[in-house]
DNA sequence: ACTTTTTGAGAAAACGCTTGACCACCTTTT
DNA sequence: AAAAGGTGGTCAAGCGTTTTCTCAAAAAGT
């Protein structure tokens, strides 16, 4: 890499003259004006942002945004609300670990050596450890999982409720055999949500049945087929986010039933879009995602600013009722 | 922002001593030690990022990824190819412009000021002479649209044969009447795509009927709705992308018509999640998304290290048919 | 008690850049 | 011809770190 030493030396003047030409400021004859430019050009030279920036002093803030997987509606629009959050002068750097403990992990280590001064991690499986101790170092905002540590900040959907919300709606258009597909137990949203939906069947009197699936639509696909496939007796479905559902629902098509009537289903997230454009539309538990990102970043600033006010920020779930589980008793 | 000098000051030491406390090195008392983490907490002391990034002449390498709506799977797709080929070690600034184009102008101006090295500009409607400008400072990668600017390359789908492929199937099933509902007149794909679509009319011996749309599912919808209430006659469907295909079956299922049967439909990007969800299936002009950010983040790393080859790289789409355009003839 | 080693701490250079102060030289004015 | 003003350019300080070198004081060895 070149720098401004350089091109002073091959043009014979001084480096504030180079720097100059270079920022169009002070005054500069047309001829050495050329000469630098030309110098430039061919050592091919870039600024050095970081001097730039320490010379200037003109901080640039930088937040890391880590996300399992970026594809996927719910953190693809929690990054649109970081985003709307931190304008045009905020810079965002993104993080996708793919899902990848590992490399989330690294992620998260790596960020603050990178820039970034506060961290918001979406729906993370890294152990509360590491956050305790990257959190000394920089702010951290994380998702779905209340910390008790200084520098962290929780914004949570009460994914308890919102379970027991969904669960509830299923007891009341009259299923009796209600089946939860979840997520790992590593997640403390999926626990949640099983949870929820253990404590709506309790109280319903009736027996509750989870199957741990994942997170994407061929694994609800895989899972509900292998249930039918056994002769499982269903007769409603919750299942732990959008996707999983629509996968159960293809397995249910497939079958030969038909939803609501034979299975009604409900999803989790709410994925607007996507529930709306499916057919039978898709039951969901919405969540004001793009809220809840901004508001991520926003308390991430105040963390940095170090006036922040509050350990968590909870938002209360809604039930979207759409057709597919809408049974006439 | 405290620096090591307000530590040094604070604790009566020097700033060498304080920045080998706080990076663990050397050796220190462990009286002075504590003094000084503690004056550290005290005064809530970050490390400035770029003096220590000047220091150690370590550089990170940051780019910007700017894209028009990151919610859309297409960019949330491109966006995982950039960040997959980056690694744990480049960073990745993403700004999302909302579809904004004052802010997109914004943002890939200010981008190099704020430590992108590199830009990679997804599906752009700024003006040519705004990317040939900044590419002087910056090295840019576009997708979808061919410049000659030095520092500029293109990594692209064939868009034009992308839509012929597609309309010429919809002619292959049977289809007469075949609309077009298409993207604005403002953008190189919607263009291009439309071209291909008349290209195949034309050699059909068929008349082609355009309607430019826009990009989401409510578009389409909205549209599609109007045609049919004014008693278009219709058969045939080619959209711009997969959500204004969906918007527009769900106008034509309301209608009480049978898709493929009574209109056959196709889109363009094939989010094969979501296409492969609906019912009927979506037929759609494949995009390999993901690897074309793989690939337009290597041209931006050779571009970078001016080492680069190639001013554009294309890919060919292939056409991907399910039920929405099946046909028995 | 004297030398040698270890330990703790500071001084200073370097990283690449910006910027205000400064200084020669050349014009123009009086 | 002297004073005043304009150019074109350099010097040097400063931004916040890291890191090597140096040095004094304390600890250990003889």
């Amino acid at each position: 890499m070149s720098s401004l030493k350089d091109l002073a030396k091959l043009t014979n003047t001084s480096i504030s003259t180079v720097s100059k030409v270079l920022n169009g400021k002070g005054r500069v004859s047309e001829k050495k004006r050329r000469e630098i430019l030309e110098a430039a050009k061919k050592l091919g030279y870039t600024p050095n942002y970081h001097a730039r920036s320490i010379a200037t002093k003109r901080r640039v803030l930088t937040i890391g945004l880590i996300v399992p997987d970026i594809v996927n509606p719910f953190f693809a629009m929690l990054t649109r609300g970081v985003q709307k959050m931190c304008g045009e002068d905020i810079l965002v750097i993104l993080m996708d670990s793919f899902r990848d403990l590992e490399r989330e992990e690294k992620l998260i280590k790596k960020a603050r050596f990178q820039g970034a001064e506060g961290l918001i991690i979406g729906n993370s499986r890294v152990n509360d450890e590491l956050i305790k101790e990257i959190s000394q170092y920089i702010p951290v905002v994380v998702f779905d999982k209340e910390y008790d540590y200084e520098n962290v900040v929780s914004v949570v959907l009460d994914n308890y409720y919102g379970a027991y919300l969904a669960t509830k709606h299923l007891i009341e258009v009259g299923c009796k055999k209600i089946v939860h597909l979840g997520g790992t137990h590593e997640l403390y949203v999926s626990i949640k949500r099983m949870e929820g939906y253990e404590a709506a069947m309790r109280e319903a009197g009736l027996q509750s049945k989870v199957y741990p699936v994942g997170y994407d639509e061929k694994k609800g696909y895989e899972q509900m087929k292998k249930l039918l496939s056994r002769g499982e007796q269903i007769d409603g479905l919750f299942c732990m986010n959008d996707l999983v559902a629509i996968g159960a629902i293809r397995a249910i098509k497939e079958k030969g039933l038909r939803i609501p009537d034979d299975i009604a289903v409900i999803g989790f997230d709410d994925d607007q879009e996507l529930c709306e454009i499916l057919s039978p539309s898709l039951s969901s538990v919405h969540q004001p995602v793009v809220e809840m990102g901004e508001v991520a970043a926003r308390l991430l600033f105040e963390l940095i600013r170090k006036e922040i006010k509050i350990k968590r920020y909870i938002f209360t779930p809604r039930l979207v009722i759409r057709e597919s589980s809408l049974r006439k008793r």
